[in-house]
DNA sequence: TATTGTTATACTCTATAACTATA
DNA sequence: TATAGTTATAGAGTATAACAATA
């Protein structure tokens, strides 16, 4: 590198950077499941909440209602989702078997994604890590809708 | 949150919603600038490093050749980067005197930003995570271009 | 041949506003 | 009135391929 950038000594900036390097090996590692990150996300959150509404999803990861649409509705055509009318304004997600297959292999991929990692930092800074990201999200927790 | 994620023991995923915090912040911090983060950092880069061009602004940066037009583009149009030909194909970048003080407008306003996370962290979590987050980038150095 | 800048284009995620049909 | 889902649309960042001019 032959410029300077002092930017290297911003912590958001690190955060940003980190991040982009995992999602990039992320994205790799789930290439071939032609699933992309917000949609396996999406699939793993109804897969241990069966019976929850995409609104819930959206809650827990951040995703505004608007913008679950189209990943439930890729998720269904695909055959990994499928969802019943509650009360004629909600519907329930369950996971397909299929869907639930997709999910156990994603989740594998995951697992050896995290490791590449974890193995990387050691135990220490991991759990450093895991102690101190919340802190950072704590500080304005992004809401959903509102 | 009504619903379980168990996401959220992944490094991976809590890196990315804690970037996307940070980012968020930054951005209201640097709203009434009418500049994109991507614009800011580009902005800093150049600050420090007169007369580079574009493609290594862009690999300091992490940010394609093609990507970098557009940023560069409006930097000039508005009055905030001059460049002058180098040798018929490369650009020497400078800032403008308008330019030098967006930059150090922006950098009193990253640094607010900044000091409200680390404060939040305080030194010993804040040192482990300048520790930790090149470890993750070094993993697999994000390669512009190429 | 390799490099700098460029154009065109597509994809992913995110954001807002407004609508419907319910409750 | 508030909520769940939806539509439409815009913005931001990123990705690829190809080209011209130049070195």
């Amino acid at each position: 590198m032959t410029l300077t950038n002092s930017l290297e000594s911003r912590l958001g900036y690190q955060l940003r950077r980190a991040s982009a390097v995992m999602m990039a090996d992320l994205s790799r590692e789930l290439a071939d499941l032609d699933l992309r990150p917000a949609e396996v996300t999406t699939l793993l959150v109804i897969a241990e909440n069966p019976d929850c509404s995409q609104t819930e999803v959206g809650q827990a990861l951040a995703i505004k209602r608007a913008n679950m649409v189209p990943i439930i509705s890729r998720l269904m055509e695909r055959g990994l989702v499928d969802r019943r009318r509650l009360d004629g304004r909600s519907h329930a997600l369950t996971l397909t078997d299929e869907g639930r297959k997709m999910a156990d292999d994603a989740v594998a991929r995951i697992d050896r994604h995290e490791m590449r990692f974890t193995e990387l930092l050691g135990r220490v800074d991991a759990q450093a890590l895991f102690r101190s990201l919340p802190v950072i999200r704590a500080a304005r927790e992004v809401e959903v809708d509102g």
